[in-house]
DNA sequence: CTGTTAGCGCATTCAT
DNA sequence: ATGAATGCGCTAACAG
């Protein structure tokens, strides 16, 4: 019987010695195998099968100039789809490139987020990918980063120059909420975040915009523009819906807020309340949107492709020209209507 | 003007010349200042703050017995928000443990899987948490692993007696079957997974427990296992319903395969089609269940804690007894009634 | 309390 | 084509 944790990994030393080689024939062997002649390649190779070792690839990243092979990714919710297929965007394009993801979740919180980066920085990432908490930007600037090229997604950060990949998020919810106004909606509710975030801003401004040149006057009172889950979403839509003066129409900044409003609004059919039904148009797609009881129109985009644009910036950083400027790719969305 | 990638990360020797301490000194200060005089670790602080210095994580785990930090996991599929809450649970144990994780997308591939665990291995990870692709297991044989433990969820490997999170599956999916039958169907459709997923097998052996127990056959024509996406999925559920005699229900394995089902059975509801409206029993959850059109039951489990729970395994064995034999926890699901 | 020495696993450089 | 020496950044172990 072997201790109860398995023996300690081997090291190229004894892949070396049971090969009756010296160690830099073993690792020139693992590294391709140029300059080596084939019959002290098989060796090699047998005692690494027999040993079952494995390169220690941070000891291999120590040397400088080496590269780890991982990418650092914060994301600020991985439990919202959107951002599930977001690092699966990354992780496909890193995995393209021979790297691999090193994934935090920073709950959309600063110290959290300064946290993380400092680990993915300690653990030596080639490159890092961000969905920015916002707030400050002192722990993200070049000077403290070193070498390691950042990329932000979705949103800037204020002061910060860097390649960016954001989505259309003006016109985006301008277009949308203007579909509202032809439909013949002047009463048009908002759901979003709190305007400190990024998208929450550049939103709300969108909806703003298309409201004022129409001419309608934007309600404080049917704006609510703090809820983070699906949970203060569906309160917040409640609140606006039991009003006196209720919104005919909700526009909804992103995907937590339309699922909360449109739980609401099931709640209310459900109990067979007659009140107003009001159409939904929503920033972020979500699955069977068009199964809803009330027509929702969808500002589409692939959360999926926002991944893999900002992993492509990131290697077109790492493994090409270095000394670009900064660059911001602003993605395109589509309407989708019900 | 600095170099166009900023300069080299400090080491910790820079650290303690501008500190005029020696290295070991800067070393015992990060590590928490245990038996280091209160104005040198000032003056340590300080030149860490002023260089923007951070401590390279992978020198430091090459150390022998140093952990690295890294808990590596592999799941099919990102793009699934089940999995992405999995993973969420997963990241949310190792952030208090101290760890970060380190993720990886199989894509159900066998291939993928061996060289991403070999990739683990080598960066050192303390420890694996799979969503095996199933197939052989030889990769993952304690010898290959050496000292890494390993928790598999959602899945077991056959010949592999390591620590396991299970669902209830077939419980879950027999008391759903169960519920149809009861409403009264006894033609009840079956979309799943292929049966070498050993979550498809047990779901699958939980319906046709129900149904055999019941004397209700099951008739080949409208059971349906080989999809792995929504695609797929409603083009089985198409074929299905299109039959002479279409199935009244429908007991779906998975997220995806509901997601295609219900995607179908809304197309020919708003092409108005008089056909049958199937009742549907949903193995996970989705978000907006209580909206559909047709009533749907939903065996309820959380990826989260799933993720959790499998962290908590691994967690158990790396800080704490190691010696204990494998363990398997199998998960409770919860039947939610439309 | 502080510093010196040594070595973790690997690959670059320089011999042979 | 092969091997020996060396050092990457860090910290136990030992000396002072």
């Amino acid at each position: 019987m072997s201790t109860s944790r398995g023996a300690r990994q081997p090291t190229i030393k004894e892949v070396a010695r049971l090969a009756g080689v010296s160690p830099m024939t073993a690792s020139r062997t693992l590294a391709g195998g140029r300059n080596v002649r084939p019959d002290l390649q098989e060796r090699v190779l047998a005692a690494v099968r027999e040993l079952g070792y494995y390169r220690n690839e941070n000891a291999r990243s120590l040397r400088p100039g080496q590269p780890s092979g991982l990418i650092g990714i914060a994301i600020t919710n991985l439990a919202n789809p959107y951002y599930g297929n977001f690092a699966l965007g990354v992780e496909e394009v890193a995995a393209e490139h021979g790297r691999r993801i090193i994934l935090g979740n920073t709950g959309e919180d600063d110290a959290r987020e300064r946290q993380l980066v400092s680990d993915f920085i300690g653990r030596q990432v080639d490159g890092l990918i961000l969905v920015p908490v916002s707030g400050d930007a002192a722990h993200l600037k070049p000077e403290r980063l070193g070498e390691v090229p950042l990329v932000l997604a979705s949103r800037r950060v204020p002061g910060l120059d860097v390649d960016t990949v954001l989505l259309d998020d003006v016109g985006g919810a301008y277009r949308g909420t203007v579909s509202l106004l032809d439909a013949g909606h002047t009463r048009i509710g908002f759901l979003g975040n709190r305007s400190s975030v990024f998208t929450g801003e550049r939103r709300f401004r969108g909806y703003e915009q298309a409201m004022t040149e129409r001419g309608v006057p934007v309600d404080p009172a049917i704006v609510a523009r703090d809820q983070q889950d699906v949970a203060a979403a569906s309160l917040a839509a409640k609140a606006m819906l039991d009003r006196d003066e209720p919104p005919t129409a909700i526009f909804s900044a992103n995907n937590r807020n339309t699922i909360g409003a449109l739980r609401e609004i099931g709640r209310r059919i459900r109990e067979g309340r007659s009140g107003p039904r009001p159409a939904i148009v929503s920033f972020d797609d979500f699955e069977l949107s068009e199964l809803m009881p009330v027509p929702v129109t969808v500002i589409d985009h692939d959360a999926r492709l926002l991944g893999r644009e900002a992993a492509t910036l990131l290697f077109s950083r790492l493994d090409e020209d270095v000394a670009v400027p900064a660059r911001t790719v602003e993605l395109p969305v589509s309407i989708e209507y019900p």
